[in-house]
DNA sequence: AAAAATATGTCAATCGTTTATCAATAAATT
DNA sequence: AATTTATTGATAAACGATTGACATATTTTT
């Protein structure tokens, strides 16, 4: 049985009451008996029921953290760094994969409610509004637009797929595709495709789309790209993400492209892994760290000040550009 | 404010004792009740307060799962498979990311402990047997050997080392190198060494262990594969990890060593992302599904039947080989 | 009509901690 | 010596749900 506050009152000779005094340091207390109680406290390698105290109104420090999945470096690269920001707030991270599954998503907002945590980071979701309204907990959102409730933080998508044209442009590509997946809703990640509408046409090129279905499995992609490319009227290829990128690298291997002079390609995301792992690879930066940073340091003001109006529902973070040899040589 | 047990029951006009009866089913109860009760609980959107049941003696439902990293796509997706397993079986998973830090392992085991986890799964961590066996709760380790109480699940890492060697021989390979970390514990991982041994011995070859910091970073860790590729003294190489192989690729490729002609190159873990993304790279493929379903299975066991004795405390799942391009052509 | 089974309610204790209130004693200050 | 101030304790009421004991009423069975 773990020891409880009044075995560490017995051990230390004093009253229960002076224990909690001691662990929640309120009212008078001499030197003698904080130590003597924290001897107590180390002997019985004592640990204070965190239920009980949050049945009390203390905050539980949990943090739900909802993504829909974790084998996409980016989103492993999130979660990890959002994990440790909360861990260095003294957060607990639960972790809750929606795996693109409305049904599990929401029975996992269910859970997070009867568990009493202290809010939710919910990344590129897929419920309604109405569903998170509803939880009634402060929520900080990555990459979504919830509701007037809720901040959104994303990187600069926008400047990203304009940016991403640019370089290409530069590199000397005049037939620039557009590869990936983006969905109807006004998500901040379809900015990526209006940012490099908007070079395309300030440019004076003409604009062309290639979408591919983000649930597909890289193969079915791979089949996609390689119609793409047989045709060979491209010459530049801004990709929706850097694994799709890596398929178009691939892809062009196979058919003979040479990249960067037949095509040049540019991904996105720009995670450490790929940075590592494939630094062939051009691509536009997500800054991680400081969208991880930015969600816990938001999610932690709702958290200590509900009734604070929101100053700003939008929080966008620049992109970097990475150039590789997938662009130039 | 969150509706509470006692609102239901007077929402539905039946007594608290009823609501609960209703909810934890037991005791006679008429269906008339029931829907009535359930009916309140809908309108409401009443969610039973788990820390209120738990501090009655209901589990808490979480689990403490903890790992030593996420950006490694073999962890990502063995926490990935866990998470969705043990979400299967109704638990909830504290991602606990120990970062190679004991401290924050430490700090992880002592908040798990506060909030009354469950029971924990523990993946390739680097504390001591005694503080683990401290904890008092049901664990379940990956990849290393605690004590005589926690079950340990593993890969067939010595098979999968002397596997590595033998298609490299028959692919004509014959001097094979080992490249990559390991520990000087009794870990499981290292049998990847000693079944590379046991097959090179077996072959009358002759060894050639290569070590690199698993904590170093790619780069470095590429510094010390070019000193090695440079002698061309390999002309094969069993690596611990698909990331060195990766590694192993480029540098091959940038000094013009041509694989597989040249150099024969087999990795370990097979994670989907590297079947997907690097179909050319030949690997020792682990199951990651079976290890988090098996992981998630022992410790459902230990945390409904705590007193049972352990019936085995090793558990090995075979590995696959995974022949391609970095091997043969 | 009596006995048994079914259905619901009231009441109170409990889980482990927090916290307010009231007392009591010791030490420091005037 | 009287008055503050500092230090600890004892007691009890919460937090929200569970559960056992007991009472009462309604049905069903014999």
């Amino acid at each position: 049985m773990r020891p409880k506050l009044t075995d560490v009152a017995q051990r230390a000779g004093v009253s229960a009451t002076t224990v909690s005094r001691v662990i929640n340091n309120y009212g008078y207390l001499s030197q003698a008996t904080k130590d003597k109680v924290f001897a107590a406290i180390k002997e019985l390698n004592y640990q204070p029921n965190s239920l009980a105290r949050s049945l009390h109104g203390k905050k539980t420090q949990l943090i739900g953290v909802i993504f829909p999945s974790l084998s996409n470096p980016f989103f492993a690269e999130l979660v990890e760094q959002i994990e440790k920001r909360l861990f260095q707030a003294d957060y607990k991270t639960i972790l809750c994969n929606s795996a693109d599954d409305p049904e599990k998503e929401r029975n996992y907002l269910r859970m997070l409610m009867a568990n009493q945590v202290d809010g939710i980071i919910s990344g590129a979701h897929n419920l309604g509004i109405a569903e998170y309204d509803n939880v009634g907990l402060p929520i900080v959102s990555f990459d979504r637009k919830l509701s007037n409730n809720i901040p959104i933080v994303s990187s600069d998508n926008y400047h990203g797929g304009s940016l991403a044209v640019k370089e290409l442009y530069q590199a000397g590509a005049r037939h620039i595709y557009f590869l990936g997946s983006f969905h109807e809703a006004a998500n901040p990640t379809d900015n990526r495709l209006l940012g490099y509408r908007a070079m395309i046409d300030q440019l004076g090129l003409s604009s062309h789309v290639h979408a591919l279905n983000f649930k597909e499995s890289p193969n079915l992609k791979l089949v996609s790209i390689q119609k793409l490319l047989q045709t060979k009227l491209a010459d530049g290829i801004v990709c929706t993400d850097d694994l799709t990128a890596l398929l178009v690298l691939r892809c062009a291997k196979e058919l003979g492209l040479k990249v960067p002079e037949q095509l040049k390609v540019i991904g996105f995301d720009g995670t450490d892994f790929i940075q590592s792992y494939h630094p062939e690879l051009s691509t536009i930066v997500q800054p991680i760290p400081d969208i991880a940073a930015l969600l816990v340091d938001l999610l932690s003001k709702r958290i200590d000040q509900p009734d604070q109006k929101l100053e700003q529902l939008q929080y966008i973070l620049p992109v970097k550009f990475l150039r590789s040899n997938s662009l130039l040589f």
